[in-house]
DNA sequence: ACTGTTTTTGAGCGCTCACTCAAGTTATCA
DNA sequence: TGATAACTTGAGTGAGCGCTCAAAAACAGT
């Protein structure tokens, strides 16, 4: 009895979820919105509910698609650390200048930063995205630590932290004007003092 | 023949440096900046020429100030790496939430996120000085070679790059609502990591 | 084809933004 | 003390912000 929308609600969110990620939440007017998604301001508006709507949704789903990177990358190893070091060596090459993501740098930190003194709302939600990280981080290496990978005195959750601190730090650093091998070779050097947590033979 | 300022320029800098450390360059207002400065517009863009200018120098001086900081740290120990670990301690006890500083994370790598796709000066200027920070590391570094504190095969260069990403990120973790003794931890952690690089005896 | 419902449209709302400038004020020096 | 030059003031500028809503358009079911 009435007409379908015409807009994907998926493809909306991704398009602007790479806008939001590429200039900030600041940095991303009303104007570029409807431009990027090919959407009029009633339309929008109808489907989010505002611009804080829209971001938080963004941001969720940025979310997502980086846990599922994450677990690709686990999948394609049997080790866990093997596959937390080739997570980060993947970072590298994707944060590499030149590649085609919006930005090198993390969305989350990016709105973490952005956002701490601003808007809590939205500090909220990204504070919330990297504690579920860190959760996820500690429970991969309890699980490492359980299947003999990992030294057994390890502190896992210490370490997640380490780790996430690890890769903000990579991920912020290919931000800079920087040549790829520069970024590719700091993720080496992490992944290598991963190695230092390894259980010996 | 003429009546002398009101204002001092340096803490009127100041005052601007913590606003925008704060809050950002998007998230603080001219009318917040007004107030901050005890100026009024005619006079703020008289003494700064505009919101960019003075932001600029606000972040010259930010890195000035850090520049001393380090440089302080390193006076205080005989040893260049003793320096550097202090130096990364200090850093976790100032961003530990509850602290007094304006943000817990850096300002030129917020000042980076925020302006890679937005503002184009201003983030050649941040690049700037991650540029000449990465140099400074760099150069103690290899005083550290020279002294035989390093081990001789220790790529300089890359481990200033490293440091320096350590450091990113454990500014920007900190930033994160969490337990100031975690992100002590963290520094610790960084610090022993500094240690594989030292010279056997 | 008609009806009923939903979606789309875009002009334009009130507001805040960075910024200007003519007038007023104040310190300096002859 | 009066002339002069510099600084301060704050109402007001145009532009852009996020957002609204009445009208037009488009589809689904009869």
């Amino acid at each position: 009895m009435a007409r379908n929308a015409r807009y994907d609600r998926q493809i909306a969110l991704d398009k602007a979820m790479n806008l939001f990620w590429e200039r900030g939440y600041a940095g991303a007017s009303m104007k570029q919105i409807e431009q990027a998604l090919d959407m009029r301001p009633g339309s929008i508006y109808a489907t989010f509910g505002s611009k804080d709507g829209l971001f938080g949704e963004a941001l969720a789903a940025y979310a997502q698609r980086s846990g599922l990177e994450l677990r690709e990358h686990l999948a394609g190893n049997s080790s866990v650390l093997d596959g937390l070091q080739e997570h980060l060596r993947c970072i590298a090459r994707q944060a590499s200048p030149g590649g085609e993501s919006p930005s090198r740098a993390c969305m989350v930190v990016k709105t973490l930063l952005e956002a701490s003194n601003t808007n809590t709302a939205i500090a909220n939600q990204a504070n919330s995205i990297l504690n579920a990280i860190e959760q996820t981080l500690t429970e991969l290496l309890e699980q490492a630590k359980t299947q003999g990978e990992l030294a057994q005195g390890t502190h896992c959750a210490r370490l997640a932290r380490l780790l996430q601190a690890q890769i903000i730090g990579l991920r912020s650093f290919a931000q800079r004007e920087i040549r790829p091998e520069q970024v590719a070779e700091l993720a080496e050097d992490m992944a290598a003092m991963l190695d230092h947590y390894r259980a010996r033979h």
